[in-house]
DNA sequence: TGAATAGAAGATATAAAACTCCTTTAATAA
DNA sequence: TTATTAAAGGAGTTTTATATCTTCTATTCA
Protein backbone atom coordinates (compact mmCIF):
# COMPACT_ATOMS: atom_id res chain seq x y z
CA UNK A 1 0.00 0.00 0.00
CA UNK A 2 2.77 2.53 1.13
CA UNK A 3 6.44 2.08 1.51
CA UNK A 4 8.16 1.17 4.42
CA UNK A 5 9.95 4.07 4.89
CA UNK A 6 6.47 6.01 4.50
CA UNK A 7 5.41 3.52 7.42
CA UNK A 8 8.12 4.73 9.30
CA UNK A 9 7.44 8.44 8.94
CA UNK A 10 3.75 8.30 9.96
CA UNK A 11 4.73 6.48 13.03
CA UNK A 12 7.16 8.96 13.84
CA UNK A 13 5.19 11.95 12.56
CA UNK A 14 2.07 10.31 15.03
CA UNK A 15 4.65 9.91 17.95
CA UNK A 16 6.25 13.61 17.67
CA UNK A 17 2.63 15.03 17.24
CA UNK A 18 1.84 13.52 20.80
CA UNK A 19 4.93 14.88 22.43
CA UNK A 20 4.69 18.12 20.73
CA UNK A 21 1.41 19.04 22.53
CA UNK A 22 3.30 18.70 25.75
CA UNK A 23 4.99 21.37 24.32
CA UNK A 24 8.07 18.99 24.49
CA UNK A 25 11.00 18.54 21.57
CA UNK A 26 12.28 15.11 20.46
CA UNK A 27 15.40 13.47 19.57
CA UNK A 28 15.61 10.61 17.18
CA UNK A 29 17.20 8.47 19.52
CA UNK A 30 13.93 8.27 21.23
CA UNK A 31 11.95 8.68 17.90
CA UNK A 32 13.70 5.47 16.50
CA UNK A 33 13.34 3.51 20.23
CA UNK A 34 9.86 4.56 20.30
CA UNK A 35 8.53 3.70 17.16
CA UNK A 36 10.85 1.00 16.23
CA UNK A 37 12.65 2.14 13.43
CA UNK A 38 16.86 2.24 12.24
CA UNK A 39 17.82 5.24 13.86
CA UNK A 40 19.83 7.22 10.66
CA UNK A 41 17.09 5.92 8.84
CA UNK A 42 14.10 7.41 10.20
CA UNK A 43 16.46 10.86 10.30
CA UNK A 44 16.90 11.18 7.04
CA UNK A 45 12.97 10.63 6.26
CA UNK A 46 12.22 13.78 8.84
CA UNK A 47 15.21 16.14 7.66
CA UNK A 48 13.28 15.73 4.07
CA UNK A 49 9.73 16.26 6.06
CA UNK A 50 11.15 19.53 7.77
CA UNK A 51 11.91 20.96 4.35
CA UNK A 52 8.82 19.50 2.88
CA UNK A 53 7.47 22.07 5.91
CA UNK A 54 5.07 18.86 7.77
CA UNK A 55 7.15 19.22 10.79
CA UNK A 56 9.67 21.35 12.81
CA UNK A 57 13.51 20.75 13.90
CA UNK A 58 16.06 22.28 16.15
CA UNK A 59 19.49 22.01 16.06
CA UNK A 60 21.81 21.94 19.14
CA UNK A 61 21.62 20.44 22.65
CA UNK A 62 18.13 20.30 23.77
CA UNK A 63 17.47 19.97 19.83
CA UNK A 64 15.28 17.84 18.11
CA UNK A 65 12.12 17.31 15.98
CA UNK A 66 8.39 18.72 16.55
CA UNK A 67 5.38 19.55 15.33
CA UNK A 68 3.94 22.99 15.77
CA UNK A 69 0.22 23.31 16.51
CA UNK A 70 -0.81 24.96 13.04
CA UNK A 71 0.88 21.59 11.52
CA UNK A 72 -0.93 19.39 13.54
CA UNK A 73 -3.77 19.31 11.00
CA UNK A 74 -1.63 17.54 8.59
CA UNK A 75 -3.21 14.11 7.40
CA UNK A 76 -1.97 11.36 6.91
CA UNK A 77 -2.38 11.85 3.09
CA UNK A 78 -0.12 14.56 3.41
CA UNK A 79 2.77 12.48 4.65
CA UNK A 80 1.86 9.84 2.36
CA UNK A 81 2.51 12.32 -0.91
CA UNK A 82 5.54 13.73 0.72
CA UNK A 83 7.30 10.11 1.00
CA UNK A 84 6.06 8.18 -1.57
CA UNK A 85 4.50 10.86 -4.55
CA UNK A 86 1.51 10.74 -5.97
CA UNK A 87 1.18 7.14 -7.19
CA UNK A 88 -1.17 5.69 -4.43
CA UNK A 89 -3.62 8.82 -5.43
CA UNK A 90 -2.97 8.50 -8.86
CA UNK A 91 -1.51 6.11 -10.56
CA UNK A 92 -3.51 3.42 -12.53
CA UNK A 93 -4.41 -0.24 -10.82
CA UNK A 94 -2.46 -2.49 -13.44
CA UNK A 95 0.25 0.08 -14.20
CA UNK A 96 -0.41 1.86 -17.37
CA UNK A 97 0.94 4.84 -18.27
CA UNK A 98 -2.32 5.69 -20.42
CA UNK A 99 -5.25 4.76 -18.44
CA UNK A 100 -7.60 7.21 -18.08
CA UNK A 101 -11.44 7.88 -18.51
CA UNK A 102 -11.64 8.08 -21.88
CA UNK A 103 -8.89 5.02 -22.37
CA UNK A 104 -9.59 2.98 -19.21
CA UNK A 105 -7.79 -0.37 -18.43
CA UNK A 106 -10.69 -3.38 -17.51
CA UNK A 107 -10.16 -2.55 -13.71
CA UNK A 108 -10.46 1.73 -14.14
CA UNK A 109 -13.95 2.24 -13.08
CA UNK A 110 -14.07 0.01 -9.73
CA UNK A 111 -10.19 1.22 -9.09
CA UNK A 112 -11.01 4.88 -8.90
CA UNK A 113 -13.70 3.95 -6.25
CA UNK A 114 -11.64 2.09 -3.70
CA UNK A 115 -8.69 4.75 -4.33
CA UNK A 116 -11.31 7.52 -3.69
CA UNK A 117 -12.19 5.67 -0.56
CA UNK A 118 -8.33 4.89 0.57
CA UNK A 119 -7.69 9.11 -0.39
CA UNK A 120 -10.51 10.44 1.93
CA UNK A 121 -9.54 7.96 4.52
CA UNK A 122 -5.94 9.47 5.14
CA UNK A 123 -7.06 13.27 4.51
CA UNK A 124 -9.33 13.07 7.32
CA UNK A 125 -7.02 11.11 9.86
CA UNK A 126 -5.17 14.39 11.02
CA UNK A 127 -1.70 13.73 12.61
CA UNK A 128 -3.03 15.57 15.67
CA UNK A 129 -5.92 13.37 16.33
CA UNK A 130 -4.44 10.04 17.61
CA UNK A 131 -2.76 11.57 20.68
CA UNK A 132 -5.66 10.21 23.14
CA UNK A 133 -5.53 6.82 22.57
CA UNK A 134 -2.01 6.69 22.52
CA UNK A 135 -2.13 7.76 26.09
CA UNK A 136 -4.97 5.69 26.86
CA UNK A 137 -2.74 3.04 25.58
CA UNK A 138 -5.71 2.15 23.53
CA UNK A 139 -3.72 2.24 20.01
CA UNK A 140 0.33 1.04 19.89
CA UNK A 141 3.30 2.32 17.47
CA UNK A 142 5.89 0.00 18.24
CA UNK A 143 6.52 -3.79 16.88
CA UNK A 144 6.87 -5.72 20.28
CA UNK B 1 -1.07 -1.03 -4.14
CA UNK B 2 -0.04 -4.19 -6.03
CA UNK B 3 3.64 -4.92 -7.47
CA UNK B 4 4.59 -4.25 -10.37
CA UNK B 5 4.92 -7.99 -11.03
CA UNK B 6 1.15 -8.13 -10.11
CA UNK B 7 0.02 -5.64 -12.48
CA UNK B 8 1.67 -7.97 -15.55
CA UNK B 9 0.48 -10.73 -13.93
CA UNK B 10 -2.95 -9.31 -14.17
CA UNK B 11 -2.46 -8.09 -17.65
CA UNK B 12 -1.86 -11.65 -18.73
CA UNK B 13 -4.06 -13.19 -17.24
CA UNK B 14 -7.26 -10.50 -19.17
CA UNK B 15 -5.20 -11.37 -21.95
CA UNK B 16 -5.20 -15.21 -22.12
CA UNK B 17 -8.83 -15.38 -20.72
CA UNK B 18 -9.69 -13.57 -23.68
CA UNK B 19 -8.00 -15.88 -26.21
CA UNK B 20 -8.90 -18.70 -24.26
CA UNK B 21 -12.59 -18.20 -24.73
CA UNK B 22 -12.17 -18.85 -28.14
CA UNK B 23 -10.64 -21.90 -27.73
CA UNK B 24 -7.00 -20.67 -28.53
CA UNK B 25 -3.48 -20.83 -26.87
CA UNK B 26 -1.50 -18.16 -26.77
CA UNK B 27 2.77 -17.80 -26.59
CA UNK B 28 4.68 -16.08 -24.43
CA UNK B 29 5.89 -13.97 -27.00
CA UNK B 30 2.59 -12.65 -28.20
CA UNK B 31 1.41 -12.07 -24.52
CA UNK B 32 4.25 -10.43 -24.01
CA UNK B 33 3.55 -8.31 -26.63
CA UNK B 34 0.43 -7.46 -26.39
CA UNK B 35 0.48 -6.35 -22.44
CA UNK B 36 3.70 -4.51 -22.86
CA UNK B 37 5.94 -6.71 -20.78
CA UNK B 38 9.42 -7.76 -20.44
CA UNK B 39 9.08 -11.14 -22.69
CA UNK B 40 11.44 -13.54 -19.96
CA UNK B 41 10.06 -11.85 -17.08
CA UNK B 42 6.19 -12.32 -17.36
CA UNK B 43 7.16 -16.17 -18.49
CA UNK B 44 8.61 -16.12 -15.09
CA UNK B 45 5.66 -15.22 -13.76
CA UNK B 46 3.15 -16.97 -15.44
CA UNK B 47 5.15 -20.51 -15.01
CA UNK B 48 4.58 -19.73 -11.17
CA UNK B 49 0.88 -19.77 -11.54
CA UNK B 50 0.48 -22.21 -13.62
CA UNK B 51 2.13 -24.12 -10.54
CA UNK B 52 -0.79 -22.56 -8.26
CA UNK B 53 -2.82 -23.72 -10.87
CA UNK B 54 -4.48 -20.52 -11.83
CA UNK B 55 -3.82 -21.19 -15.68
CA UNK B 56 -2.36 -24.46 -17.94
CA UNK B 57 0.24 -24.57 -19.97
CA UNK B 58 1.79 -26.68 -23.06
CA UNK B 59 4.92 -27.45 -24.24
CA UNK B 60 6.24 -27.98 -28.12
CA UNK B 61 5.19 -26.30 -31.04
CA UNK B 62 1.66 -24.88 -30.81
CA UNK B 63 2.03 -24.44 -27.30
CA UNK B 64 1.62 -21.78 -24.72
CA UNK B 65 -0.49 -20.41 -21.90
CA UNK B 66 -4.48 -20.94 -22.06
CA UNK B 67 -7.28 -20.43 -19.10
CA UNK B 68 -9.65 -24.05 -18.83
CA UNK B 69 -12.87 -22.88 -18.37
CA UNK B 70 -13.39 -23.99 -14.84
CA UNK B 71 -10.55 -21.28 -14.47
CA UNK B 72 -12.44 -18.30 -15.84
CA UNK B 73 -13.73 -17.81 -12.48
CA UNK B 74 -10.33 -17.10 -10.82
CA UNK B 75 -10.52 -13.46 -9.36
CA UNK B 76 -7.59 -10.49 -9.46
CA UNK B 77 -7.83 -11.59 -5.80
CA UNK B 78 -6.78 -14.91 -6.60
CA UNK B 79 -3.96 -13.22 -8.62
CA UNK B 80 -2.90 -11.00 -6.08
CA UNK B 81 -2.15 -13.43 -3.47
CA UNK B 82 -0.58 -15.79 -5.95
CA UNK B 83 1.98 -13.13 -6.54
CA UNK B 84 2.25 -10.83 -3.49
CA UNK B 85 1.32 -12.63 -0.78
CA UNK B 86 -1.70 -11.42 1.54
CA UNK B 87 -0.04 -8.55 2.84
CA UNK B 88 -2.03 -5.89 0.79
CA UNK B 89 -5.46 -7.82 2.62
CA UNK B 90 -4.12 -9.05 5.92
CA UNK B 91 -0.82 -6.62 7.03
CA UNK B 92 -1.00 -3.70 9.26
CA UNK B 93 -1.45 -0.68 7.21
CA UNK B 94 1.72 0.94 9.52
CA UNK B 95 3.88 -2.29 9.10
CA UNK B 96 3.46 -3.31 12.40
CA UNK B 97 3.48 -7.14 13.02
CA UNK B 98 1.62 -6.80 16.40
CA UNK B 99 -1.22 -5.06 15.21
CA UNK B 100 -4.30 -6.68 15.54
CA UNK B 101 -8.23 -5.78 17.41
CA UNK B 102 -6.80 -6.22 21.16
CA UNK B 103 -3.71 -4.25 20.64
CA UNK B 104 -4.49 -2.12 17.51
CA UNK B 105 -2.29 0.61 15.49
CA UNK B 106 -3.93 4.30 15.19
CA UNK B 107 -5.06 3.73 11.91
CA UNK B 108 -6.15 0.28 12.38
CA UNK B 109 -9.93 0.56 12.41
CA UNK B 110 -10.36 3.07 9.47
CA UNK B 111 -7.74 0.87 7.19
CA UNK B 112 -9.57 -2.39 7.63
CA UNK B 113 -12.69 -0.81 6.33
CA UNK B 114 -10.83 0.25 3.25
CA UNK B 115 -8.76 -2.65 2.79
CA UNK B 116 -12.29 -4.81 2.93
CA UNK B 117 -13.24 -2.89 0.14
CA UNK B 118 -10.46 -3.04 -1.95
CA UNK B 119 -10.97 -7.14 -1.53
CA UNK B 120 -14.29 -7.02 -2.37
CA UNK B 121 -13.38 -5.12 -5.25
CA UNK B 122 -10.56 -7.65 -6.18
CA UNK B 123 -12.86 -10.71 -5.44
CA UNK B 124 -15.26 -10.02 -7.32
CA UNK B 125 -13.63 -8.92 -10.67
CA UNK B 126 -13.42 -11.91 -12.11
CA UNK B 127 -11.05 -13.21 -15.17
CA UNK B 128 -13.43 -14.22 -17.32
CA UNK B 129 -15.39 -10.88 -17.22
CA UNK B 130 -13.04 -8.63 -18.83
CA UNK B 131 -13.54 -9.94 -22.73
CA UNK B 132 -16.43 -7.92 -23.39
CA UNK B 133 -15.15 -5.07 -23.05
CA UNK B 134 -11.84 -5.53 -24.73
CA UNK B 135 -13.50 -6.35 -27.93
CA UNK B 136 -15.14 -3.56 -28.02
CA UNK B 137 -12.21 -1.29 -27.65
CA UNK B 138 -13.95 0.44 -24.50
CA UNK B 139 -10.64 -1.17 -22.35
CA UNK B 140 -7.02 -1.45 -22.91
CA UNK B 141 -4.45 -3.86 -21.62
CA UNK B 142 -1.13 -1.46 -23.22
CA UNK B 143 0.85 1.43 -22.44
CA UNK B 144 0.80 2.77 -25.93
C1' DT C 1 12.80 -40.85 -35.53
C1' DG C 2 14.48 -36.20 -35.59
C1' DA C 3 14.16 -31.28 -36.33
C1' DA C 4 11.72 -27.40 -34.64
C1' DT C 5 9.05 -25.09 -31.20
C1' DA C 6 7.89 -23.39 -26.72
C1' DG C 7 7.73 -23.67 -21.79
C1' DA C 8 10.82 -24.81 -17.37
C1' DA C 9 14.57 -23.83 -14.62
C1' DG C 10 18.74 -21.82 -13.00
C1' DA C 11 22.08 -18.32 -13.14
C1' DT C 12 23.09 -13.64 -13.76
C1' DA C 13 22.46 -8.54 -14.35
C1' DT C 14 20.35 -4.08 -13.33
C1' DA C 15 17.51 -0.85 -10.71
C1' DA C 16 15.23 0.76 -6.80
C1' DA C 17 14.45 0.76 -1.90
C1' DA C 18 16.18 0.44 2.60
C1' DC C 19 19.77 1.34 5.66
C1' DT C 20 24.54 3.16 7.57
C1' DC C 21 28.42 6.06 8.30
C1' DC C 22 31.05 10.18 8.36
C1' DT C 23 31.64 15.11 8.10
C1' DT C 24 29.62 19.70 8.50
C1' DT C 25 26.63 23.18 10.47
C1' DA C 26 23.95 25.41 13.90
C1' DA C 27 22.42 25.99 18.56
C1' DT C 28 23.12 25.72 23.55
C1' DA C 29 25.06 26.22 27.88
C1' DA C 30 28.90 26.28 30.82
C1' DT D 1 33.76 32.16 23.50
C1' DT D 2 34.45 27.57 23.43
C1' DA D 3 33.17 22.72 24.13
C1' DT D 4 29.32 20.00 23.40
C1' DT D 5 25.27 18.38 21.37
C1' DA D 6 22.00 17.17 17.77
C1' DA D 7 20.29 17.84 13.17
C1' DA D 8 21.79 18.42 8.09
C1' DG D 9 24.15 16.83 4.25
C1' DG D 10 26.85 13.84 1.37
C1' DA D 11 28.36 9.45 0.10
C1' DG D 12 28.34 4.64 0.42
C1' DT D 13 26.53 -0.22 1.40
C1' DT D 14 23.13 -3.79 1.69
C1' DT D 15 18.98 -5.80 0.41
C1' DT D 16 15.06 -6.62 -2.36
C1' DA D 17 12.56 -6.20 -6.67
C1' DT D 18 12.73 -6.25 -11.43
C1' DA D 19 14.59 -7.87 -15.75
C1' DT D 20 17.60 -10.83 -18.90
C1' DC D 21 20.14 -14.71 -20.65
C1' DT D 22 21.29 -19.50 -21.34
C1' DT D 23 20.59 -24.24 -21.09
C1' DC D 24 17.42 -28.00 -20.59
C1' DT D 25 13.24 -30.69 -21.34
C1' DA D 26 8.78 -31.84 -23.14
C1' DT D 27 5.82 -31.83 -27.20
C1' DT D 28 4.51 -31.64 -31.99
C1' DC D 29 4.63 -32.75 -36.72
C1' DA D 30 6.92 -34.01 -40.92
Amino acid sequence: MVSKTCEYAIRAMIFIAQKSKKESITGMNEIADKIGSPKYFIAKVLQDLVRKELLQSLKGPTGGFYIAKEQLGCSLADIVKAVDGNKLFSGCGLGLKTCSETKPCPIHNKFIIVRKDIYNMLQEAKIGEFSKNLEKNLTFLKRK
